[in-house]
RNA sequence: GGGUAGGUACCGAAGCGGUCAAACGGGGCAGACUGUAAAUCUGUUGGCUACGCCUUCGCAGGUUCGAAUCCUGCCCUGCCCA
């Protein structure tokens, strides 16, 4: 991409957002002809990104792609605060150490996307952890309480009677100072951002600076489909899945969803001729393209086919499974969840499983759970409809 | 500081001396149907060495043959007043 004329800048850039505050002042900054800053701040909660966190970054590289600069904040300070946005609850605080460490990945990640040459990576914890207390005091007084009361966050929990602590309220004010100290030109956010954008204009404005545009994206809903793509709901793809793992998520979501992804993902509208199923698996293997490579997208693709469509699982790649000191139903089927897909389950919820019908050993019905198969070598064993392994005995 | 309403399982919310591992709804999980979709239907949803046993109803004690339910103290939250 080349950088265009400021017009057409604009265009581009304002293709897949929400939310722009505003337009004319964006138009008024990139006819400048200068790099503009563009921020993005990220809380690093949670180690690994997910296609939610992708849309404003991939929103960042776009900046990127036109000869500005991203700034990417890593709050690393913020995120010992817990963000409130969209939050019915406070956020757990987490320890400086896990902060550190997650962010360690999370800009590892971030490079899966964005333009390492073209982007500054700061700490706010650089500036925050230097602060004051006089200074934070400083701070607080720059803004209303009736002004951080707007936010719709805290209205609705008030509206709830439940609990609104004070130090989710200096959340907004942080984040705003954050843009008065990279000098942000615009900022990246998600549409449940745009208050804490606007408290960012605002600073900057006190400060005697020209105020940020706020750019808005909207929210990615994870593979529910009604909530937003997060970690702590366990309904995201991770940009660190495995293919197999990536495109199968793709697979199990709604069509709205699907829909959705497609334009938030791909910045494109799906061709409605197309099989709503041919869609998706299309838009599952670019997904798995984008973070791994064609090959493994093939490959995922060919996989899931075998498996799910032809329900041919000897002939399907599954993982290998290495029977333990265990032979009955339960014991096995315990181990395998453990070991092999990370999931923990009582043993009671393995019996309900299997006299549910739940578990197949080479396309029969496991419903006993004291039962000890013979166990041999290359043996089907299947969890659930999604999970299954393939047993070594020895 | 005073008054008042509360704290029940993942969430919301019943229960208010035994029949309570705790109604009901949501969510989750599994099955059927399918396109691993949605919708729908069914089952299930504390743990275990399981017709029994153990741990749960803010925390700690107490009353009682017996407590989520009664009493005392403590902790926490909302609302009103100061």
């Amino acid at each position: 991409m080349s950088p265009g004329t400021a017009t057409e800048q604009l265009e581009a850039l304002l293709r897949g957002t929400a939310q722009v505050i505003n337009e004319k002042d964006l138009l008024t900054k990139l006819e400048r002809g200068t790099p503009l800053r563009a921020k993005l701040g990220v809380d690093p909660t949670a180690p690994d990104i997910h296609l939610g966190h992708t849309v404003p970054l991939e929103k960042l590289r776009q900046f990127q792609e036109f000869g500005h600069q991203a700034v990417l904040i890593i709050g690393d300070f913020t995120a010992q605060i817990g963000d409130p946005s969209g939050r019915s609850k406070t956020r757990p605080q987490l320890t400086r150490d896990e902060v550190l460490d997650n962010a360690k990945t999370y800009t590892k990640q971030a490079f899966k996307i964005l333009d390492r040459d073209r982007t500054e990576i700061v700490f706010n914890g650089d500036w925050f952890n230097k602060m004051t207390f006089a200074e934070v005091i400083a701070l607080n007084a720059r803004v209303t309480m009736q002004q951080m009361l707007q936010r719709e966050d805290f209205k609705t929990r008030i509206a709830n009677d439940q609990e609104v602590r004070l130090h989710e309220i200096q959340y907004p004010l942080v984040q705003g100072w954050d843009s008065v100290m990279v000098r942000a030109d615009v900022e990246i956010g998600g549409t449940d951002q745009l208050f804490n954008i606007l408290v960012g204009r605002d600073m900057q404005k006190s400060e005697g600076m020209e105020p940020q545009v706020a750019m808005c994206v909207p929210i990615l809903e994870g593979l529910d489909g009604v909530k937003k793509m997060s970690k702590s709901l366990d309904n995201y793809i991770g940009v660190s899945d495995e293919p197999e793992d990536m495109f199968g998520k793709v697979m199990s979501i709604s069509d709205e969803l699907m829909d959705r992804y497609y334009t938030l993902l791909l910045g494109e509208s799906r061709d409605p001729e197309d099989h709503p199923m041919d869609a998706k698996k299309a838009l599952a293997a670019r997904i798995v393209t984008r973070y791994h490579s064609e090959e493994s997208a093939t490959k995922a693709r060919e996989n899931w086919e075998t498996r799910f469509s032809q329900r041919d699982l000897a002939s399907a790649d599954l993982p290998d499974y290495a029977l333990g000191d265990r032979r009955d139903a339960v014991g096995v089927v315990a181990d395998a969840y453990a070991s092999i897909f990370q999931t923990n389950r009582s043993n009671g919820e393995i019996r309900r499983l299997l006299q549910q019908g739940s578990v197949q050993l080479n396309g029969e019905k496991l419903t006993d759970p004291k039962a000890e198969p013979a166990w041999a070598d290359g043996d089907i064993l299947k969890l659930d409809k999604k999970r299954s392994v393939r047993v070594k005995v020895g």
